[in-house]
DNA sequence: TGTACATCAGTGAACGCGCGTTCACTGATGTAC
DNA sequence: TGTACATCAGTGAACGCGCGTTCACTGATGTAC
C-alpha cells in the first residue's frame, strides 16, 4: 500500500501491525465527533482503511470496541486533570493541596468543554471508575480521574483543610456538582452561553463545593 | 375495531380521535424504557395500533415527535417537584421557604430514580427549560422544573435566607449539583448502590448546596 | 330531513439506507528442520 | 542457508434487520344546500 522512506517496504493494510490500537484511536475520534452512538464499527474500519470484519480479530463485538474507547477517553480526562494539577506552583503545603483539589475540577471541566463527545463517552453507562484491571482509564500518572479526586480529598484531610468526619462520600458530592455542571454546559440549557460566562460558572461551582464540603 | 358499551360504535383505528396525544403517550412510555434513543417512531405506532405513516398527519418527522415527548417528560418532572413541595407543612415562613427549596431537589431526584429514562429524556440535548411557548413542559401548577427552582431561590432571598448578592446564577449552581448526582445515580458509577445509601447521598448533596450557596 | 360533496385521517406497499455480523477464503509472515 | 509448513490477520461477498420516510389510495366524517 505504502512504502517507508527506508529500504524495507511496509504494508499498512495487510498485516496492519497494530490494528487494535488504530481501531481504538479511530473510535476515540468518532466519540469526539458525536459521543458514544457515533462510535460505529464500520466507520472506524473505513477510517483505518480496513474491511469491517477485520475488527473481529481484535474485539469480540462492537460493544467490546466501544468499551475500549470509553476507557481510553477516561484516560484522556485523567491527563487533563494532571495537566492542571502540574500547573500548581506553590511551596505552601496547605495551599498546594487546596489548589490541586480545585485543579481536579478545572481539568475535568476544561476537558468537558474542549472534547464534549469524548467526555460523554468517558463516563457513559458502561464505564467503571477505578477498576485496577485496566490501565487504559488512567492518565500518564497512572491514576483514573476518580482516583485523582479521591487522592486530592485525602490530601485535603492530611493538610487539615477538610475535617476527617466530613471526608466520607465527599468524592460523590464534589463529583456530582462538577459533573452536573459539565452536562449542563455541554448538552443542556447552558450550552449556548458565551465562554467567559461559562468560566465564571466553573469557578463558582468549585467555590460552592469547597465551601459546602 | 371495537365498540363502546353504549349504543354508539367507536372506531379506534380509523379516525382515531386523538392520535397525536396517543403517540406522545406511547413515546413517553418508550422514553421510560430506554431514554431518548428508545423513542422509535415505528414502535410508537405499533403500540397505538396504527400505521407508521399515520404519524406524519400530526408531526413533521420523528424529531418533532421526540421534541413533544421531551417536553411532556419535563412536565412530569415538574409534577414530581410540586408533589414534594405540597408536602411541606409548616406555618414558619422562613422554614417553609427553606423546605420548599429542598423539595425542588428531592422531587427532582425522586423522579430521576423512579423514571430514569423519562428523566434523561426530559433534559436531553434539544430541550429548553422555560420557554413560554409550550405549556407541555410545565406541571399542574403551570411552571417548568427550572421555573420552580428559580421561584424557590427567589423565596429564599425574600425570606432572608439567601443574601441578595449571592442570588445571581444560583440556579445553575444548585442545578449542577442535583443534576450531576442524578446522572451518577442513574447512569453512572453509583447506579449499583443500595437505595438507602442513595437516599443519604441525596440529603448530603442538598445539604452541600444549601451551605455552599 | 335527505342528499351530494369536499375534507383529511388513516391505509397498504414500497423505498433506500447503513448497520452489525457471519462465511469461506487467501496469502504474507515466522518457525522448524 | 534453504525449504516446507502452520499460523492467523486480513479479504470479499453476503445476510437479515429495523429504521424513517414517501407514494398513491380510500373511505368515514361533517357541512352545505
Amino acid at each position: 500500500m505504502t512504502t517507508d522512506v527506508g529500504d524495507s517496504p511496509v504494508r499498512t493494510s495487510y498485516r496492519h501491525g497494530d490494528l487494535r490500537r488504530a481501531l481504538i484511536e479511530a473510535g476515540v475520534d468518532l466519540a469526539g465527533e458525536g459521543g458514544p452512538p457515533a462510535v460505529v464499527l464500520r466507520e472506524a474500519t473505513r477510517r483505518v482503511g480496513v474491511t469491517p470484519n477485520a475488527v473481529y480479530r481484535h474485539f469480540a463485538d462492537r460493544q467490546a470496541l466501544l468499551d475500549a474507547v470509553c476507557s481510553t477517553c477516561q484516560g484522556l480526562v485523567a491527563g487533563a486533570i494532571e495537566t492542571d494539577q502540574a500547573r500548581v506552583d506553590t511551596t505552601d503545603l496547605v495551599e498546594g493541596a487546596r489548589l490541586r483539589f480545585r485543579a481536579v475540577g478545572t481539568g475535568y471541566l476544561r476537558f468537558a468543554l474542549e472534547q464534549p463527545g469524548q467526555f460523554q463517552t468517558a463516563f457513559s453507562a458502561s464505564s467503571d471508575l477505578d477498576s485496577a484491571t485496566s490501565a487504559a482509564r488512567a492518565g500518564p500518572g497512572g491514576l483514573t480521574p476518580f482516583q485523582l479526586l479521591t487522592q486530592a480529598l485525602d490530601d485535603l484531610v492530611a493538610v487539615g483543610l477538610l475535617p476527617a468526619e466530613r471526608r466520607p462520600a465527599a468524592e460523590f458530592l464534589a463529583w456530582s456538582a462538577v459533573h452536573g455542571l459539565a452536562e449542563l454546559l455541554i448538552d443542556g440549557p447552558l450550552r449556548a452561553l458565551p465562554a467567559p460566562v461559562k468560566q465564571t460558572l466553573i469557578v463558582r461551582v468549585i467555590d460552592m463545593v469547597e465551601q459546602g464540603l
